[in-house]
DNA sequence: GATGAATGAGTATTCATTCAT
DNA sequence: CATGAATGAATACTCATTCAT
């Protein structure tokens, strides 16, 4: 494969600074001229390799997406026993976030824009059918091999996992850390009851 | 004696006009000369009412937000028998979207600007906690009453509907109709599953 | 007399606030809204006094330059003596300022203002000419005739100390304090000689 | 590689033009788009070259005072003759204005500005210490060598002098031509007679 | 006498972008 | 590859002012 080009690396560059004024000043407020600011550079360069901002934009959700694919994989692949990995599955979920304010913010304002942008919500389609569900559905069906979990299919169970991540996730972004915790105590039971039919 | 006060009358005008150049034209493009010029009104008027944009976008999220507590009480009104009341809520929740793509996006556009203003996030919660939560609420001790939802608390079944709404629209929203249908069917029984203990 | 009508002390209370405007935030940033907002009245209710804005700075160069004559005389008017009063108007002149910097940065606007409009001038040449010079004419009369001041003539001796006094006024705030304080002594005796003979 | 750097060159000209547009229409009414307009250029580029107008004031007093001291300077160095000088300088003090009323309109502008920033204020200190005093002083040491002067030390010379300069013209800018020519010989006698000891 | 509605021109500044070097 | 010059449209906002109430 040899060395990136100087090209490919750089773009990279750009993308990660302009990740982080996003984060940082937010998304409407990211400018050409900020992003080549925050690299001490001039504003034409960033131009010169992706012609427009909007090109930019849709770069900067496939940066994006890609980090936050990565870091979900990353989490669980870390434990070695299946039991072991269905109940970090569980505790990852109704943990307290992955992201900081700046981050999650970053990925609704791409949420947002897939809205808008067709090239945008495909990305997030392939990431969520294609990552997520993919290996989720491998996960899972080894814990269904393991009986873990129930009388259900390992598709339906990817499916509600993935809704249920998303909407806690949701959820608890607009609540304050007190009340969060002490709700989300019981959300995990019931999940986990209608997982594997055990009362906990 | 000044003029009588206008003022409530045309806020909310512009909000409606900032809401519809919001909804055609994204929210990053939404600006305050747009929405003067689809007032036919000078853009200074605007500022007259509002003194910034800031505060223009904070009573829009506010605008929105009542409307669409409005329509989601709306609709879980219409039926008078219990029993219909909960199938309907079912089906909402897996039916296909109340909002189009201009609508949704506002939506979350407002929901990303929760994630960086504290003023706009206490007004999610404020109507996730006290319109949504506490309406829920009572609806589900109905169906608690009427034996509909067994071995369950009021609360903890509020708040699974709530976060599975939730996950459901995000995770609709970023999926074709045809592939959204086809999973809709198998979330249905399992939540169902979950609340009544009856295997569909 | 009577008392005021309102109109009139409903001016003097708005040149007041200008005044004071002007001095916090400079001349060029002093607006009708900003005197209206820290009058916490509308603005539309100055320009009910004032129809324009060009004779509310009229009006204010006037009201201005009235304060600074006050200050003026009364200062030279306390003490009784005319031995005294000539000390006490020489270290006037050398000691450090009246005005504090907003004060003076108002001065010079109006200074400013004058080189424009010559209204305002005409409005300075007044209060050059006949209250500083005619009020200084009688004093310096007094020293003359007090034989403190030796072989010139009150009029000369007038005119020298005007304009001795404002080159100083003028020199002095572009220096530092120290720096000042050094050389004002010299130029105390050299003044002193020129008009008493007397080497000091 | 860049482009050739035009910056130091293209400020100049904007200072130029800012200078001119100040001079004619008043400091507070010289915008940064009516100083384009004057150059027949865009706005913006006056930003590109000066961040801030805030800046461009700045660099303006600068400019403004470097051509002062120029002008100042070149007045003192026409003649050869140490006496023909002296008679000069006294001459220039008292001789009718160098600048025309858009030029000391801005001179006064400047002055007012030192009030209020620090930096320009120190621009003023920097001119009135380092040029002003500095250049007279070598040339009143030249006078008191050639006897001109008795009595009296360079430095009390020097600062009487620069003093004198700025009250005979700031009270000189408020009085109408023929007063003005009436006081101002006395003036000059006394000024004369302080210096030399001689009765003119 | 005082308010608030409304305007229209104006403000400084930022934006993405193009082009010459 | 990278800079800096330059543009032109857009930004939010402020200005003084008018007019109806």
């Amino acid at each position: 494969m040899g060395r990136k080009s100087k090209a490919v690396m750089r773009k990279q560059e750009i993308l990660e600074h302009f990740y982080l004024v996003m984060a940082k000043e937010g998304f409407e407020n990211a400018s050409i001229a900020k992003v080549a600011a925050s690299m001490d550079v001039n504003p034409s360069l960033l131009i010169h390799y992706f012609k427009t901002k909007e090109e930019m934009v849709i770069d900067l959700v496939d940066f994006f997406l890609n980090k936050y694919e990565a870091a979900f994989i990353e989490d669980f692949k870390k434990e070695a026993d299946v039991k072991a990995r269905f109940e970090k599955a569980i505790n990852t979920i109704f943990g307290l976030d992955w992201l900081n304010v700046g981050e999650y913010s970053v990925f609704y304002a791409c949420y947002y824009l897939a809205a808008r942008h067709e090239k945008i919500r495909e990305r997030f389609q392939q990431m969520y059918n294609n990552t997520f569900r993919s290996f989720l559905l491998q996960e899972v069906q080894l814990w269904i091999d393991a009986g873990i979990i129930k009388h259900q299919s390992a598709i339906e169970v990817t499916e509600y996992l993935v809704i249920m991540t998303e909407g806690l996730a949701f959820y608890q972004r607009i609540q304050d850390k007190e009340t969060w915790l002490q709700r989300s105590e019981s959300m995990r039971k019931m999940v986990y009851k209608t997982l594997t039919d055990i009362q906990l």
